[in-house]
DNA sequence: CCGGGGCATGTTAGCGCTAACGCTACCTCG
DNA sequence: CGAGGTAGCGTTAGCGCTAACATGCCCCGG
């Protein structure tokens, strides 16, 4: 039955040498039948100790290397995950597409990523179309944007999907860090060193976490019967930042600015250094992220911390649970924490 | 973790569902044999345009989607590379990442990617060996550390790898910046400032990118006859920069100084600043990797930009002709760039 | 009017694997 | 001592697809 002589075995023109052992080359050596080598792999089903250990070493004299596509076609299961992430540097985005990998590998599956410049309906559909080519068990939807949630409506329902830091309306979990609390608490925190009102340096409107982080700001001023200053707009790159500050040089009564993000308030610290304005002396600033460079930022900043392991990790468990089957559609939040640095330092 | 007590039992809890729809099912719905299908579906092979638009109206009703798995089985071709990346968020690396998927991308292939966190040869011995089974057609090996160049040579010959910013010594094709001479650039300019030497502050010593970058820095000192200070030594991390940075406060004659990337150039800015030292009146620093930050520090950084798409383009094209059994073994370098801002400006 | 060569299709044989069941010992217990 | 288990294998039948060959058909020249 080893006999593979007889069929066209010359088809190879480009030669790649002596292709793969199969689980039948490894039974021919072992002198045992496919399926008990199958078994010993697989650790299905009971193999006597001697036999096992025939098995194995054939296993290991051939190299044997299972072969995913024939057991992903037989059983259904691909023991991979697809990713959608966008294609940024940004902070968040990178940070969660590590942390989802961290959690899907420790559970044991592989990550297929597939990134889109520009997320809207139809590039968000085709990147989950070419992931579920690739047999993916279920989809991650790194969804930052507002358009993100109607091109997850349009996604085919008969696939685990799951969206992480967006998807405001989408018929799927989502799992985010909790910007809307906050970016209250980092407004509060401002507040508390007695300002009578905060400035905020939005994010693109397009995105979800620009305008949680914005009302989350608003909101916490109107609670507070505070005036609510015209909110400008960034697009989280330090350029737009800078752009922004030196829009907000001279403003009557600028004393505290959040930032919608650290990157967008670096950039306000260096207008507000050419200008000659002293933070936190003259103004305070506060942002949102924390990134690495945060702490040593001039001056160190005050930010707000996510923990974007910890959203991996929920994300993959929301996941398993809808490729298991359930109907998950609730909103999951990842608290946020409020890192008080220089920024806005007791003057 | 979901239980399931025995193999075979009760193994499908969730949707049985209606299964995908096969070549078969389509054929039947046209009235026509699945090979002719297959025909359509993949332009391969005479069909005739009436019948090729039954086939089609049947695919599109159906939603039919070609199952990857069997494709890949018989044809022992998954349109599938595999990345190992390393779990950081350091800017090179990420940036790698995108650059490569984009690439493949482009050229219709899928990314799966693989992370691990501490390179070493089992490490990556094991990723290479988990997207083996991912049934990858080629391999990047994001390999920046020293250790990589051993681990690569231990990863068996009947896969094509290449890697990119490291695998020194390693028999597989490499892509790089030319981290030598970007070092050399920012080196140079500093000198030309009038300075009488450069410090340095370099990368760990086990990442092949810092090796290089001191290299550069070194021999140019070298070649000019110039006395070679003591590097001090950082981890990529801006704290290590802060620290490094308290550390050369004080030393004598300290008036220039190379940092082997962008954030530990932060930290450096952020303790001379503490230190009542200015920047650039007093000493001048440079850093590498021209991160979106730079150039909004506090002052503005001269900096070494390197091009991460074009490394990724590279980087695919190479991995291609491997698979194509080319045996490429060459180190393919991609130029610097010296961007120079404030921190090194005329005083 | 017939045979050869295309075009458009169908048929067959696997790719490597697992699910499901079959078969033989041997072992236990009433 | 026979019925009924169970450990330890083997055998068979596909999963959905493509490569290779087989078939029917029509057109055309001889």
């Amino acid at each position: 039955m080893v006999d593979r002589a007889k069929p066209g075995e010359q088809a190879r023109t480009s030669a790649p040498g002596p292709r793969q052992p199969s689980l039948a080359d490894v039974a021919g050596m072992a002198g045992v039948s496919h399926m008990t080598v199958s078994r010993v792999v697989n650790e299905s089903g009971p193999v006597r100790p001697e036999t096992r250990e025939r098995v194995l070493a054939a296993v290991q004299k051939l190299g044997y290397r299972p072969n995913t596509a024939a057991r992903t076609l037989v059983t259904g299961r691909s023991g991979t995950l697809g990713v959608v992430a966008l294609e940024s540097n940004l902070y968040g985005p990178a940070s969660t597409l590590y942390g989802i990998e961290n959690a899907a590998r420790e559970a044991g599956y592989g990550v297929a990523i597939c990134s889109v410049t520009r997320p809207g309906r139809t590039s968000i559909g085709d990147a989950v179309e070419s992931l579920r080519r690739q047999a993916v068990e279920g989809i991650v939807v790194i969804a930052p944007h507002v358009t993100a949630g109607r091109a997850l409506a349009a996604v085919p329902g008969d696939i685990a999907v799951v969206a992480v830091g967006g998807g405001e309306s989408a018929p799927v979990p989502v799992i985010s860090v909790d910007q809307y609390d906050g970016a209250r608490r980092a407004t509060e925190h401002l507040l508390a060193l007695g300002h009578k009102t905060v400035w905020h340096l939005a994010g693109p409107e397009d995105w979800l976490e620009a305008r949680d982080r914005e009302r989350g700001w608003r909101e916490t001023l109107e609670r507070r019967g505070l005036r609510v200053p015209a909110v400008v707009r960034g697009d989280w790159s330090p350029r737009s930042g800078y752009e922004a500050g030196r829009a907000l040089v001279g403003k009557r009564g600028l004393k505290a600015v959040f930032s919608a993000n650290d990157q967008m308030a670096l950039g306000l610290l260096r207008a507000f250094t050419e200008a000659g304005i002293r933070v936190p002396e003259d103004v305070q600033v506060a942002g949102f992220d924390d990134v690495p460079e945060a702490a040593y930022f001039t001056p160190p900043l005050t930010t707000v911390r996510q923990d974007f392991i910890e959203v991996g990790r929920k994300t993959f468990g929301l996941l398993e649970d809808r490729m298991a089957g359930g109907d998950v559609r609730a909103r999951h939040l990842v608290p946020a924490e409020l890192i008080v640095r220089e920024s806005t330092g007791p003057r």
